[in-house]
DNA sequence: GAGAATTACATAAACGATTGTGTAAGTCTT
DNA sequence: AAGACTTACACAATCGTTTATGTAATTCTC
């Protein structure tokens, strides 16, 4: 049966060309091509030259997918974070895509939605994406770690950021917690108050667990009394912020400031305030947690702990690509410590009141 | 709790089993197992059975990778972004990456940085990963398409949004930007606001010269004069919103309304106006686009557009879909529009005042 | 019960790059 | 001038899949 011309067919993919057009077109073998390419010191530099400019002038794209299945290693990092939302997650992948890219590498974003479960099939997909690296940063409800056992059997680097497993048999990446909640309270007592509260999120996660002991010990070295009824847990929405505060301002003895582990808690915290007619800093001062954008648009602007987070994606990378670099002593375990910065703001400032 | 500091033996990193294990395991050729794994016709419900157990078994792990290299095509789905900060991209990307992983893909992130050289670089990478797809918003810089045309030579779909090229030739999936600007005026016209003022953003950008149309239509059609004086061109940020507003309040006959294409500009105007002493809505109203997070904390809260971030990356992973379902009629472009929708609050109410 | 269709599997060639090994020539050493 | 290097390249195996093309055995059709 004739075939019928197949007239106005909108453009027939074209395949790209390979390193074999290249040896073709030059009468060389396929290994000379792929040395002259990555600059291999076997081959001549005349040789190097003309294979180059054909590479050039065919417009010719490696087949990383090919390069990755032979070297058993592609030029993939996965990424592996709870939610892309907020200031800090977005901004860590940012800082993380930046300096991944600067290195030759693409990053692979996965979400695990706080989900455990969820996180073991990222770790799947990432794994049979035969991605170079895992940089990863736990979901709230993660309690088992055998899945990340199974990244390092496979001797795949693996970095934590921010949410790390409560080890030093780990590379991560994390913020000074404990400084942010001790020089957060250190301030506010500075400032005149005695009567501190805290808003502390999930004590499971190290990040909440950190920012409370500093708390906790900043009140020890000021030879305040710690009073656990001053403490209020929670996931630290807006709204429990709201509603942490309505209690903390029912008591009989109300707290005359609260330092707070998350911005969002605080942000509710001075709105109730606000709502009940009493002033911000003069009756109660306030002191947040990730310097979020909105701090320094609410009024009074709120004092908060900045969680470097750009720095952060770029640490991690930095790590990770030590971890590549020396194949060796790979199992070295580092643990990097970002210092915190505070953002003091007019929430918590007596003496501009 | 105890500290597991048992000291860890470099052990060797685990090579995965391959599907040439399961196959001298059980005595049978790669293509059974393939197949077998694969749900193939071909291959008898026992056998299939004995396979797919053995490799729950070993904990066989597809090596994606070589897939892809004999495929053609890998479940990489490629994402251009100007940049990972703020509401919208990362709020896009979340959508994208649900949606995606869904699908069975995963998404590689690249940041363009407005850069359009960088973007060039970004598809070069995108297009060497062997990605199955992409999706991209163009940087504010790029006014030279043809690194585009390159990935359809390709046969690879590509897909844009929120910022596209001025082309019914492309798949897209974009905000009904007129309607957000034509509805917000239009709001504020029927609040009794007579001098509105725009603040527009780069001309060259489909969204920004949208917004501004559907401005200058909601006054036409509302019988009132468009006045270029009172459009202001910028970038938007917070401080050129503010200078714009200076600039406006100077004028002999200065607005009674603002309508902004972007949140951040509003706010800095608001802030301005209140600096001046002047009050939000009485003495000028405000309307602002992106339904940003701090629209609602600010006081007044500001009026605001929507983009249906979310809505608007699973609409484009759809298209995506649906393009890699239908390769025969691929060459079929689909234009997708959301509906924006406008949040009114009090920045914008005279009745609430 | 002969031919067609279906079932169930194997062989082997891709996909596109990397790389250990082999082999000529040319250069250097002594 | 003989052995030791170095230079410059080719051969062919390899990474882990997919898949076109067999090839028997079984079942179905009329």
């Amino acid at each position: 049966m004739a075939q019928r011309a197949k007239q106005e067919q909108p453009q027939p993919p074209t395949t790209p060309v390979s390193m074999a057009d290249l040896a073709r077109e030059l009468g060389v073998s396929m290994t000379t091509i792929s040395r002259a390419l990555s600059d291999h010191h076997s081959i001549g530099p005349a040789t190097k030259q003309k294979v180059q400019k054909l590479a050039k002038k065919l417009n010719y794209q490696p087949n990383h997918l090919a390069a990755a299945l032979r070297k058993g290693k592609s030029k993939l990092l996965g990424v592996i974070v709870p939610y892309i939302e907020g200031r800090f997650f977005p901004s860590v992948v940012h800082g993380i895509e930046s300096a991944a890219s600067k290195a030759g590498f693409s990053v692979i974003i996965c979400q695990s939605n706080e989900d455990a479960a969820h996180e073991r099939k990222n770790i799947e997909t990432l794994l049979s994406a035969q991605v170079a690296g895992i940089l990863v940063s736990v979901a709230r409800t993660t309690n088992d770690f055998r899945h990340f056992e199974k990244v390092r059997k496979r001797g795949i680097p693996l970095v934590f950021f921010d949410r790390t497993m409560d080890s030093d048999a780990v590379n991560s990446v994390v913020l000074n917690d404990w400084k942010g909640g001790y020089q957060s309270t250190k301030h506010l007592i500075d400032q005149g108050c005695r009567r501190i509260a805290h808003f502390a999120g999930l004590q499971h996660l190290n990040i909440y667990r950190n920012r409370r002991q500093g708390y906790l010990d900043a009140l020890h070295d000021a030879g305040l009394p710690q009073d656990e009824e001053l403490i209020v847990y929670s996931d630290m929405t807006m709204e429990e912020g709201a509603e942490a505060m309505r209690r903390l301002l029912a008591l009989p003895n109300p707290p005359d400031a609260v330092f707070s582990a998350g911005d969002s808690s605080v942000l509710g915290a001075l709105q109730e305030v606000k709502r009940q007619g009493l002033r911000v800093p003069q009756d109660i001062a306030l002191a947040g947690f990730s310097n979020e954008a909105f701090t320094s648009i609410t009024e009074p602007m709120l004092t908060s702990v900045d969680q470097r987070c750009e720095e952060m994606g770029q640490a991690t990378v930095r790590l990770f690509l030590e971890l590549i670099d020396s194949a060796g002593g790979a199992y070295t375990q580092r643990q990097v410590v970002l210092q915190p910065e505070l953002f003091v703001r007019e929430s918590s400032l007596h003496g501009a009141k």
